[in-house]
DNA sequence: CAATTTATCTGACTTCTGTCCGATAAATTA
DNA sequence: TAATTTATCGGACAGAAGTCAGATAAATTG
């Protein structure tokens, strides 16, 4: 009898579900509540205000405090009043509070090293996971602006130039292109995208101001494992209300007859193919969309 | 900057752990604790044996017998003492309880429909998650004898052959081989296996006895996701129990030079190669182990 | 400036989860 | 047949998780 699609998902669901008990358990071996075990990771993961602790945890405000107060007795964590609004509180960890939440830091990273170690083809399953948490945290993406000379900007740029080197007939070399001052895609110039999934960035896309009249939409890049989500469609989304907000009043963009899937969407998102309006050698495709 | 493969891992992770999260959200809607949905849920699954059940489950034994009491209160379960042993007790479903046990199905049913319906690519999808089940449920698999003519074996054996087909320069067809009858992979001649990762089959390995002294391994298969995991290595430990078990002193196999990888672990295993011992035209490597 | 809203805290309470121990009754062993 | 082991049950209890209503203090609004 042939497992259909669904008892699939539901296996993997019950496999998963079960590791998630296991590490469970190794939380529990420090000696503290999970509720607690989690709160001090959340903070040790970088959440510092107090309501978006909770918001990620979903606890009431109640237990939350409690949650808090008992990670300070302990001697773990402190909160200070917001400067900006002193009602609400920015936790951090203390010294003791930073190597507990290593320990448990531990617990998780041996365990995948454990996985790894024991996996004969760690690519396809690295792929596989990635391809997983996409597809389960398609909702809960983040664009986050930065400098496209950021850490995680220049991670997704490396990956767009290495893809774009290999789809091209021609091959594509990085300084060839047009590369357009990473100023011109600051504000309040232009601007810069990354995608992050849970911490880590699954996709960019850039607006390069042209003399304050026009914008130009560069580096449009969604990792493999994120591909047809939508993510992209969305990414165009926050670009062009960017440029709205910048004054602009037309986007551009050029691409190559290379990308298909590329040029179905723009014209799919309304813009509309245009003469060439630049000399670069790559692209053979140009189009325009007026806000 | 780069994620690292245990960054990779970890953000998979989370992103399963926030979605099993949202599971017990949804099973708690159904007003009752999560335990008792698991146990119920469990029962539904086929677990009659209360004391299987506590232990798939990791309950302590007061507890679950308090669980069980809430659903034969709530009239969703009814217990009865197992006819060979009547100190233990067999659980199993009223209409009640079958009725709210679909209910928890069609919540996680629907739920992986979902997931499915929103994906551009639902193939990768299934493979991924098989891959990901079979490399964390490496552990949990279970190796279940039964006829080669059951849906489960019948399953297999169809991905074997159509492996063989892809994978032969020449093709293969299946009545072109000499297809051993069924009942020579039946106790008391012969036995079948399919291994069992919760619930869906991964591999299969046959042993066909050859009238009383000496056994064939034939149809040893394991499911592209489940590669690499030593599961074919555990099935033909398996099987040559099953084969001394059953009285013989030599077993044989057949395979091709065109499948390395077979070639290269029954070598590993102690197999010393051999003459030709049949006529079947797809085979050109010949192998015995005495046991 | 008074009234209202907002973020957090506290206490009281319920339910759920997990543990321990002894009771019971059915097998098993001596 | 008596003693022991095994599987379940039930009571008592402790800690964890979650809910609710009010208290407090800092913003915000009118």
């Amino acid at each position: 009898m042939q497992p259909t699609d669904i008892d699939r998902i539901r296996r993997f669901h019950r496999t998963v579900t079960r590791e998630t008990g296991v590490m469970d358990q190794s939380f529990l071996g420090r000696g503290r509540p999970l509720g607690s075990a989690r709160v001090l990771n959340a903070i040790g993961r970088g959440m510092g205000e107090v309501a978006a602790i909770r918001d990620y945890l979903g606890l009431d405000s109640g237990l939350m405090s409690r949650l808090l107060r008992g990670l300070e007795d302990e001697g773990l964590v402190e909160t200070t009043p917001s400067p900006d609004d002193a009602r609400r509180r920015v936790a951090g960890l203390t010294d003791r509070g930073r190597a507990e939440f290593e320990a448990y830091e531990n617990l998780s990273n041996t365990r995948a090293q454990r996985l790894l170690d024991h996996h004969p083809n760690r690519a396809d399953l690295l792929a596989a996971m990635d391809l997983i948490a996409s597809a389960l945290g398609q909702h809960a993406v983040e664009f986050v602006e930065c400098d496209p000379r950021a850490p995680d900007a220049v991670w997704c740029l490396g990956e767009y130039f290495g893809e774009l080197a290999r789809r091209f007939e021609r091959g594509f070399e990085v300084h060839l292109s047009r590369d357009p001052e990473a100023t011109d895609m600051i504000r309040p110039k232009g601007a810069f995208f990354v995608a992050m999934s849970d911490g880590l960035p699954i996709g960019c896309g850039g607006l390069k101001g042209h003399d304050g009249t026009w914008g130009e939409v560069k580096r449009l890049w969604v990792s493999p494992s994120a591909r047809g989500l939508k993510l992209a469609t969305r990414l165009m989304e926050v670009i062009e209300a960017t440029a709205r907000d910048l004054g602009m009043s037309v986007l551009r963009l050029d691409t190559n007859s290379q990308l298909p899937e590329a040029v179905a969407m723009y014209r799919r998102l309304g813009w509309t193919e245009i003469e060439r309006f630049n000399d670069d050698p790559y692209p053979d495709v140009f189009f325009e969309k007026r806000l």
